[in-house]
RNA sequence: GUGGUUGUAGCUCAGUUGGUUAGAGCGCCGGAUUGUGGUUCCGGAGGUCGCCGGUUCAAGCCCGGUCUACCACCCCA
């Protein structure tokens, strides 16, 4: 027996069941989206690697997954090795194997890979803002339902290729996109009857803690480690700061931060007081009440301020996002977004100021699969089964099918002629809640048996009522 | 990228200190029912024990490597 076939790691397929499923969550997310005005866009899997690489940190830069070049990039290492020793054994004294060595380091690595698979969605988009920055009408308002790919190590939850579907409104500063998007997130969670928690910070709030500070230029280091706080507590995230070289006066004055409890309003004035000194928080304080203020009723979302709440991507200015799910087992961030002032300024073209949110499909398929908040119907099986019981029979049947299938109720013939057992077993493994019974004794009475699989009930019906029953 | 756990039938798992033909439940196929699925009864097929190598008279079991899934870091959807 061959070997069994196998796919990459860190991928899966989907079979027709987790697609129905997939395609209900895509199909809400979408439908909210263009509720909210934003317009359908898609890019390659592939960019140019220097598309890519530095947008994402020192980590994402690692786990970007490159495109090696076809052809035989190592042709000319051969010919140059061939031309000096031939391409017979040799023996590996210490000049061949200095040579051998000049020869491998004089591959550059754009000989090898110059294309990547996309990290995210975001980065390709502000290159395509670029690109056609002169066919787009600004403000745009864009949506992006695609795969992504990144080489981590996979674990529950975290896959090597997984969907993002974005929303990204760039070429306006105003805070009501941030508003518009809280809203945006509720409605998608409420359509998909999920309670979630928003959590929203400001960037310019943890640069002004570490203005506060002392040490602005440990902003990074920092906010990695106040990030870690509802995970390893108080006293690791100090120690972690300390081991990134932070002083203890600075943790000190970083402190209060660790005090921080209850809701927006309740924190406002201690943060105001604590951070009075630094602008830049003051700034990122007013615009946070902007959203708070002006997000108005939510259904299924909590908006909730997370002072701890960083985000790894470093193109992130202001605003930052992340959505957890309050329902079942998965602890890590559904969604997530932020905006950023400058991301298209790597690509030549400045003061396009954006802001964006990216659903996990993934995740939330986990989630709500956990959880049972798929709907029992997802539409995606065929209502009624013609049974096979012949040839006469089955053209009769193909008939009718036409006529059902033109009243829009998907239907089918069973396409071979076998024993009743098996296309009721068909029927019902493939969740199709009516067959119809069409053999000798109806086709000369002109009717139809119509069994209902659910309840096992049997009725015969004239041919032209069996759309009426159906529908 | 670092450290760890894991792998036996399509699925979930047994398998004694290494010892003859590796088992169960569910699922699948066939029959009881030649026009009736989901319930019942009877029968059947299906395994180079993840892969490669080593130790041994003998390996599913011990050792090394490798791949996979998972877990903790790192990071993140």
């Amino acid at each position: 027996m061959a070997q069994k076939p196998s796919i990459p790691k860190g991928t899966r397929d989907f079979s027709p069941v987790e697609m129905l499923r997939r395609k209900y969550i895509f199909n809400t997310i979408e439908r909210v989206f263009q509720k909210y005005g934003y317009l359908p866009l898609e890019t390659p899997a592939m960019e140019n690697l220097e598309t890519l690489t530095g947008k994402y940190g020192e980590e994402g830069d690692r786990l970007i997954f490159k495109v090696l070049n076809s052809g035989d990039f190592m042709q000319e290492v051969r010919d140059k090795w061939d031309a000096k020793y031939g391409s017979g054994p040799v023996e590996a004294t210490a000049d061949v194997i200095r040579d051998m060595r000049a020869l491998a380091l004089d591959v550059k690595a754009s000989q090898v890979t110059e294309k990547a698979l996309r990290y995210d969605l975001t980065v390709p988009f502000a290159r395509y803002v670029v690109q056609h920055q002169n066919e787009i009408a600004f403000p745009f308002k864009r949506y992006q339902i695609q795969p992504v790919w990144r080489a981590d190590r996979p674990q529950k939850g975290r896959y090597r290729e997984f969907y993002q579907c974005d929303a990204d409104v760039i070429g306006s500063k105003s805070l009501l996109s941030e508003v518009e998007l809280v809203q945006l997130f509720d409605d998608v969670f409420t359509a998909l009857d999920l309670q979630v928690a928003v959590k929203i910070n400001d960037r310019k709030v943890l640069a002004g803690i570490a203005e506060i500070s002392g040490q602005p230029e440990k902003v990074v280091d920092i906010v990695t480690a106040i990030d870690k706080l509802d995970k390893i507590g108080q006293e690791k995230v100090e120690e972690e700061m300390r081991a990134k070289g932070v002083s203890n006066e600075a943790i000190t004055r970083i402190a209060p931060l660790f005090a921080l409890r209850g809701t927006w309003a309740e924190q406002r004035p201690q943060l105001e007081q604590w951070l009075a000194s630094s602008a830049i928080a003051q700034q990122g304080l007013k615009d946070l009440d902007f959203t708070f203020a002006n997000a108005g009723t939510l259904h299924n979302a909590r908006l909730e301020f997370d002072p701890t709440l960083a985000r790894g991507l470093d193109y992130y200015t202001g605003a930052i996002f992340e959505v957890k799910a309050l329902e079942g087992s998965l602890g890590s961030s559904i969604c997530g977004g932020g905006r950023y002032d400058d991301l298209t300024g790597i690509f030549g073209l400045k003061n396009m100021s954006g802001v964006g949110i990216s659903f996990g499909a993934d995740r939330i398929y986990d989630v709500l699969l956990e959880t049972g908040k798929f709907p029992a119907e997802l539409g995606g099986s065929t209502k009624l089964l013609f049974a096979n019981f012949g040839e006469t029979e089955a053209l009769h049947c193909l008939k009718l099918l036409r006529q059902v299938r033109e009243s829009g109720i998907a239907a089918e013939l069973y396409p071979d002629t076998v024993k009743m057992a098996k296309q009721f077993k068909y029927a019902d493994d493939k969740g199709i809640a009516f067959v119809a019974i069409l053999g000798e004794n109806e086709l000369k009475q002109g009717i139809i048996t119509v069994k209902d699989m659910k309840s096992g009930e049997q009725r015969a019906v004239k041919e032209d009522e069996l759309i009426t029953l159906l529908s």
